[in-house]
DNA sequence: AAGAATTTCCGAACCGTTTCGGGGTGCTAA
DNA sequence: TTAGCACCCCGAAACGGTTCGGAAATTCTT
């Protein structure tokens, strides 16, 4: 039905090896032949057979990300979202995105290794990454090429995309700081991920180079949910030495910290200060938060270096190149104000 | 890296040939040497090249879904149940379901002629069924097979899993014509989709069955939001002559509806009995909506049929077998009481 | 003008699997 | 005895690409 190599070579009179490589580009094809295999190419409606590319080359061109076993439905927004962008990104460049959901009990890196003897992938996209964590264990061992979404360590060995979170904590506080904040609360997403410990690394050197000290006191790690935002502002503002200016790790932290503060009669900038990182997931603006002061970087912005990151690491780039930092905005919107005397 | 035919060829002193028929389970084996084989192959920690099976037979036993274009984000939770259910449904019968989501701007058909050609995917489920659907065109003229979520005819000559309709839109009248009603409202689905026209037909049919007649301004075709629920609500309730019950398509309508009613300060059920017919997507019942009659069929229950049914199309199974109808549970939960005088 | 180098091409092998056609047993029936 | 039949097995070709090694034709050296 689909026309082959060697219809092509029949048509033009090549031989098969010559069509493949003058397809290919190799070097060794003069430009006029290029020319004439393509448009012979094109006048056929050839599409090359991707399995068979797989098992002559090892490389199939189609890429793919294994949804981790979850149930929590907040963030299949997120994840529709990724699988959207990231197929765009790999189309864009010629590859195929795909989509594997492990099941419930399964292990994750029982599907990867699954996904790799079936032969049919050249690449993974992983998300969510852990210290130390096994499915890169895996994929190294086995020669896989992947690009993680986020890190799992400060400095890690593999191919990743991030932004740079010290610098987010310290910004977020340093707003702060500026407008003559002291005591400045961040509610924080989960401990053991990088990306929380290293903003709250950024808030602590923020304070410290304002000649200021530690109270872990103001510092909450959590799920990045409302009622943790809201619980964790209830138990600040009710210490001892309640914090004048609160930090949200995200949209959802910020609505349960707006939430708290209006259950309090506290008002958002004239009692406390909020500044918040947005990730800027399209369906949280519809919560119809207060315009918030505070950091800035679509989550929608790493679909193109991902994707870049992970063609890098099957064409055999070296690691520094594939290890990229993206940038965040920083937004002042009046959630801000100096403390009250 | 991986094990090959050959390996167990090898290790077992048999051919290539009598390993890949041992395996596969064709009769000219003898049991012996299948047993000895699977053990072997167990041994090596076997596991098919599925690019070279693809090759060879035709068959890769991977199967696919194409995410249709579209930016709507509430139904984006639904899709990540989805791919989670069909991936458990089809890994449970040796099969790899993956996902691939279309470009913005892209054709769909496009889509899926690429991964055609590109020789990878042995079948699709489709899903948001058309009339004269132009993928069911496309993937019939190729020799594609499919399964659709739905359908979108009374009799398609494809093979799908749906639910039958007509009779839950006559047994949600019926509900409430025993409860003694007889102006019995319903916001429905799009107009030009095969369920809503079902459920609309099964309506009309218990109301004639019941010696009634059918008041189109009872009637209403939209998106399945929460505003189209309380637009209609408010519309038919100020009409001359006002239902005294009313259907909902499903649970964001429902909700609409209960917003509605209650801004106009009527109770449930004690001056409108209120009947919907509930998806269960998890998520939804955390709208806390008030207990409501009706029925009930959990989307979560299609997913096995479904793959049932792609599996039977690529094997060969007459289309008779192929076109399966799923059942629904008829719910009384309180929403419905005997008319007002 | 002979040799070297360059450019452009091709045959053949290979990737891992399935499948077609045939072949060698050993048993039963005529 | 021999034809017929199960039963179990194998070699070889095929699927559609890529790639290695060589080879012909052309150009450049000297």
């Amino acid at each position: 039905m689909s026309a082959t190599l060697k219809d092509i070579a029949a048509s033009t009179g090549l031989s098969v090896t010559q069509v493949s490589r003058a397809l290919n580009d190799h070097d060794d094809v003069s430009a006029e032949t290029k020319i004439r295999v393509r448009e012979a190419a094109n006048a056929l409606n050839y599409r090359p057979n991707l399995s068979a590319r797989k098992l002559a080359s090892g490389r199939s061109g189609i890429v793919g990300l294994v949804l981790p076993p979850q149930d929590r439905t907040p963030r299949d927004s997120m994840f529709v979202q990724m699988v959207r962008g990231l197929s765009s990104a790999f189309s864009r460049r010629g590859r195929l995105f795909v989509l594997h959901a492990a099941e419930e009990g399964e292990d994750v890196v029982a599907v990867h290794r699954r996904l790799i003897d079936g032969g049919s992938l050249d690449g993974f996209v992983l998300i969510e990454p852990e210290e130390n964590d096994p499915r890169v264990a895996y994929l190294r061992r086995r020669g896989v090429p992947m690009v993680m979404h986020g890190r799992g360590t400060a400095k890690p060995d593999y191919p990743f995309y991030d932004i740079d979170n010290i610098a987010v904590g310290r910004e977020l506080t340093a707003m702060l700081l500026r407008a003559g904040h002291r005591r400045i609360g961040f509610v924080n997403g989960i401990a053991a991920t990088c990306y929380a410990a290293h903003r709250r690394t950024g808030w602590e050197m923020a304070l410290r180079e304002a000649g200021l000290g530690i109270d872990p006191d103001l510092h909450e790690h959590g799920q990045m949910t409302e009622s943790v935002g809201a619980l964790a502002t209830l138990r600040m503002m009710n210490g001892e030495a309640a914090p004048t200016a609160l930090i949200a790790g995200n949209m959802l932290i910020a609505k349960g910290i707006y939430n708290a503060l209006s259950m309090l009669g506290l008002k958002v900038p004239g009692d406390v200060s909020v500044v918040v990182h947005d990730d800027m997931l399209p369906g949280e603006d519809l919560m119809s938060l207060p315009a918030s002061s505070g950091t800035r970087s679509a989550l929608a912005l790493s679909w193109e270096p991902l994707a870049q990151g992970l063609i890098g690491a099957i064409e055999g780039k070296p690691l520094a190149e594939l290890q990229q930092l993206g940038g965040f905005e920083i937004v002042e919107a009046g959630s801000i104000a100096p403390p009250n005397s």
